[in-house]
DNA sequence: CGCCGTTGCATGTCCGGACAATCTGACCTA
DNA sequence: TAGGTCAGATTGTCCGGACATGCAACGGCG
């Protein structure tokens, strides 16, 4: 196999950007442009670091994060190849407006409900806080090309974040809880089917007893604390979940 | 908060484990049993590297390896936390049978069809092979306690593993894989949701027209190959995916 | 011709140190 | 008292080196 040209590399030592992190963007640029052919192996990492002016370590650290990432993988005695890879996002923490905004599905939301109201026992638990106290309860229909695509219902404590009904139309939840200065940190989501009630046909565009996908989710923010609790329903006939996963080894 | 008793830990340097593998598998034993209180600091990476006889960059490697799991995190100028945590599992590249094994459902597979086909123009596309090129189909009916939990499709490259049937019966198919040498690398998954047809509904026990819950999944090894991609429809009354998700950030 | 050990290569692990960036809390000042 | 400032603590980044380990290809031996 031969070897492909050494690719060039632009590093700035003045840069806030940290030196592993510059270079592991401009290999993954490379990567995704099909510069580095899959399957190609990257050069020895002592070299690469002497070509570049780093350090072993800095490179290694820039090499292990697109290992992470599943773009590369390494083995020993062999080198670093790329993969062959149809690999595009391994799963993220996303907003369902976002994934339509960047599918180019135009998003919209109607806002059908907001207030607060005393937590059922199942959205207690979901949220850590005792049965009873007051949370607030947002109801939305997503659109898409003025479609309805997904009822979402979302309980979060009362004062987390500013979300008055205006600005839930024009973005997603996750954008505002982020603008409140939380950090999302995991989520733990529960996928599944079931048929529609009447209600839910009539607000979904669809037959009673038609095949919906249903969503629930706790997202906890970076000290564990419950932020918010999704109940959400999708149409199965205009809607997936698509994603990718690596196996952690 | 008061700090807790320094933890102890015992390191083996004439084991091949590597040092930081067996520094934070105690750790999170650790933080699994409740040794480590959630919210409490880890102490700083210096003074817990002394006390280990072992250097920093080692013990950065241990506490980076939870970090990434998700069970701590780093504040720089405050410390490393432990998180209040739910986490469980960060969602894998799991089979049905082990998950159904773990959950103690005693599950048992029926293979319904074993044979090799020319592959559709789907199959073809999702293997990465000439249409027409002959596969391996499975079919195989998952039961838990007895009750039909799943029908599930699965295509693959012929003479990739040894498949007959009688093995098929007695564990799941990504176990085979494995056995074959192959090694697991990440997979691309859809899922989605629709109404069973008459004949689904009679294979799975549900009455025609029931919600059904649907996955697609490719599995590349760590070339980049694909090596199976299945259909699979579970009985959406008996079954739904739940995993968790951490934010990349 | 085929099997097996050797040998070189590339990554894996580990060390010790240095300085920068950031957060917290205490102190000082208006 | 309220505000800003400064110092200490802690992680983040980066360096240079050393040895171990696993893999593959080569070459020798039967």
């Amino acid at each position: 196999m031969a070897n492909q040209p050494p690719l060039q590399f632009s590093l700035d030592r003045s840069s806030p950007v940290p030196l592993y992190y510059q270079l592991s963007q401009q290999l993954e640029a490379a990567i995704e442009q099909g510069r580095l052919a899959p399957g190609s192996l990257l050069g020895n990492e002592i070299d690469l670091a002497a070509r570049l002016g780093l350090s072993r370590p800095t490179v290694r650290q820039a090499i292990q994060s697109l290992v992470d990432k599943g773009l590369l993988i390494r083995r020993r005695g062999v080198g670093t190849q790329v993969l062959h890879s149809q690999v595009k996002r391994p799963l993220e923490l996303s907003s369902l407006y976002d994934d339509l905004e960047a599918a180019g599905q135009q998003p919209a939301t109607r806002v059908l409900r907001h207030e607060t109201e005393a937590a059922t026992a199942g959205v207690a638990a979901a949220l850590g806080v005792p049965e009873g106290t007051e949370v607030l309860r947002i109801e939305r229909l997503r659109l898409a090309h003025g479609e309805p695509m997904a009822h979402l219902c979302n309980h979060l404590p009362v004062g987390l974040i500013d979300a008055d009904p205006a600005r839930l139309e024009e973005t997603g939840l996750y954008r505002l809880i982020r603008a409140a200065g939380i950090t999302l940190h995991s989520a733990r989501q529960t996928v599944g089917a079931r048929a529609a009630t009447a209600e839910e046909g009539e607000r979904l565009a669809e037959p009673e007893g038609a095949p919906l996908l249903t969503m629930e989710r706790t997202t906890y923010d970076d000290t564990g604390r419950a932020v918010e609790f999704g109940s959400h329903v999708y149409r199965a006939s205009r809607y997936s979940f698509e994603f990718q996963l690596l196996v952690r080894s």
